[in-house]
RNA sequence: GGCAGCGUAGCUCAGUGGUAGAGCAGGGGAAUCAUAAUCCCUUGGUCGGGGGUUCAAAUCCCUCCGCUGCUACCA
């Protein structure tokens, strides 16, 4: 066998503070596991990673809220986010932590080899620190009035009325966003930062290599930070949590400080891998990313997060070489945002659908297959109840499930529940064989190119297209007169159900698995079909016993959508 | 302010130079196996406004308007 490409997929770290909402999901942890179920379908070796980013200013005082020490917090959280994660389906090969040790052993290596090669280099800054609540602020905590238009809620980074930017020291009567406090004193400090202008002609170069495979939003982004001149950027903090910069760095100016999370987090995809091989007894993960040319890397994100990813991560990998040969990204695919009723899904505001509770109302299956029909790929796309429910009443209960449900339960009636032999193929099956061949192609396309809602369409149309057959079949009627006829229709319509679930297993897995369940046992990875249709839809045995699910889909109800609305908040706004 | 994305049918969106498209919703019909589910036909748009280039513009250029986001210490 010729040597496959191997796949290595990360979506974007879900932050630790709490519950994520479908924005979340739908920008980078859900495509990535479709995108890998469909690459595992194929036969490809697959590694999906993902991971809790735990670090950060975030983080500390979501536990000080919660009453509980950090590390405590974070452990708890990272369970519940683990378990959601299992829930939705998200069958990542691990679900690390970046306060892990591996994590923590690696970025400190990558920071000593950044070190080492010259690219870090220690500064003098000053930072805000707020003697009541005895830490520093990250500029955006600290508030005061705005030195331009005089608003009088401007946080340290920026003002949100007037839009300029800003530094803390411009505030005039700054005081600490957490407790309020006016003692803030700004102290010196003492940073690491990454010299990134050294590396904007490699950079340039490497991004420019991949105007053609990234999409449009991710390219501009990237060109964008390029354009407007790349700064040094600071890559340590003064907090409790997160990676101590080690002592062998700075000559002891950073004693106490840690790694700034952007610095840590992308570093986690390797940590989750070691994680992952550590906790499995595996021995070669380097081989994933260490001179991994077999190896395609790609990147699922949120448009928020594709400077780190284009920019700030891979300047620290290039910075490790010529030494080290660390993995860049092939492919980066980056999503718009989900907007609830065309605002923003906030954490802080509880406002939108947690995950947490989509489950509570539907399986995952339901809100897989519309995040992905309706991912954020070209622009925001507003998440509404009624879209929702229209799109899955009419794609998957009625043109799928009730497909499923309507060949099943014919041939059950009619033909005691086994496939029937009689009859052969002829001219309308013919037809169907051909222009599910291109489809399939096609949807084959869309998926190797990560393109969803195209993919999801062409998926809807295969469906169709089994319904559109059935009524031209008609099996219904020819047997009344034609028993052999019908029976080949009915045989075809059994074998369109079984290919269903093969098609369908990336996307809605559980209900692929029922509806492959129908026709016969399902294996683990349902295969993606790649033999000719002629084939496929002619390889069911004579004879073997299938059965008729119960109902695949329950339909949306009005009433439901109201009683969401209500529940969650509509289209108050 | 700067930058980016978006603006196409009632809704969600394709379409990046060659006679305006899909799905849903709406209207008409067929069928009765099925979750009243399906199938066929069909109404519907001065492609945000204005100007320009071109034999030809939704598409390229200029300008204006609107929405959303980013702007390096939230992540």
């Amino acid at each position: 066998m010729r040597a496959m490409t191997r796949y290595l997929i990360t979506s974007a770290l879900p932050y630790i503070n709490g519950v994520k909402h479908l924005g979340n999901l739908a920008g980078s942890m859900l495509p990535a596991d479709v995108h890998a179920r469909f690459r595992r379908a194929q036969g490809h070796e697959t590694l999906a990673i993902c991971a809790t980013d735990e670090h950060g200013t975030p983080a500390e005082l979501a536990a000080l809220e919660a009453g509980q020490d950090v590390a405590t917090y974070c452990a708890e959280q990272h369970a519940i986010q683990k378990g959601l994660g299992d829930r939705f389906a998200l069958d990542w090969d691990y679900f690390g932590r970046s306060s892990s040790p591996q994590n923590r052993e690696l970025t400190q290596d990558f920071a000593r080899a950044l070190w080492r090669n010259g690219h870090l280099e220690v500064r003098a800054t000053k930072q805000a620190f707020s003697a009541t609540d005895r830490r520093f602020l990250p500029d955006r905590y600290v508030i005061g009035t705005c030195p331009h238009c005089g608003y009088d809620r401007a946080r340290g980074d920026q003002c949100e009325n007037c839009t300029r930017v800003l530094d803390p020291v411009d505030l005039i009567s700054p005081r600490s966003a957490l407790s309020g406090a006016a003692d803030i004193e700004i102290r010196d400090s003492a940073h690491l930062f990454l010299k990134q202008s050294e590396f904007v002609p490699q950079l340039r170069a490497w991004i420019e290599s991949h105007a053609g495979d990234w999409s449009g939003l991710v390219y501009s982004i990237a060109r964008k930070w390029l354009e407007e001149g790349l700064q040094d950027r600071g890559i340590t903090r003064d907090l409790e949590w997160g990676v101590p910069v080690p002592d062998d760095i700075g000559d002891g100016q950073l004693k106490g400080k840690v790694f700034y999370v952007w610095f840590d987090a992308p570093i986690e995809y390797i940590g989750a891998t070691k994680e992952w091989a550590d906790a499995r007894g595996i021995a070669d993960w380097r081989s994933w990313w260490y001179a991994a040319k077999d190896v395609c890397y790609l990147e699922f994100m949120a448009k928020d997060n594709v400077p780190f990813h284009t920019v700030g991560f891979p300047v620290t990998i290039m910075g490790l070489r010529p030494q080290h040969d660390w993995k860049l990204v092939d492919r980066i695919k980056g999503f718009n945002w989900l907007t609830y009723y065309g605002g923003k899904f906030s954490t802080s505001q509880r406002r939108g659908v947690f995950m947490a509770a989509a489950l509570e109302i539907l399986p995952a299956d339901y809100w897989r297959y519309y995040r992905i029909a309706n991912a954020p790929e070209g622009a925001d796309t507003s998440f509404t109840w009624e879209h929702f429910a229209a799109v899955v009443n009419k794609d998957l209960a009625d043109v799928l499930g009730n497909f499923a449900n309507r060949v099943t339960k014919f041939c059950v009636a009619r033909f005691d529940g086994l496939v029937p032999g009689e009859g052969a193929y002829e001219a309308e099956e013919r037809a169907l064989i051909a222009e599910l061949d291109q489809r399939i192609a096609q949807y084959t396309r869309h998926m190797e190119d990560i393109e969803l809602r195209k993919a999801m369409g062409e998926l809807r149309a295969i469906f169709v297209a089994g319904n559109e057959y059935l009524t031209r079949a008609a099996p219904w009627t020819h047997i009344k007169t034609d028993r052999a006829r019908a029976a080949a229709g009915v045989r075809m319509g059994l074998n369109l159900v079984h290919l269903f679930g093969h098609l369908a297993w990336p996307v809605i897995p559980a209900s692929a698995r029922v509806i492959h369940e129908a026709i016969m046992p399902a294996p683990e990875i349902i295969p993606w079909p790649d033999e000719a249709m002629a084939e496929f839809l002619d390889d069911l045995d004579p004879g073997q016993p299938i059965r008729a699910p119960d109902v695949l889909f329950a339909k949306i109800a009005d009433e439901q959508i109201a009683e969401w609305k209500a529940r969650f908040g509509g289209a108050e706004d």
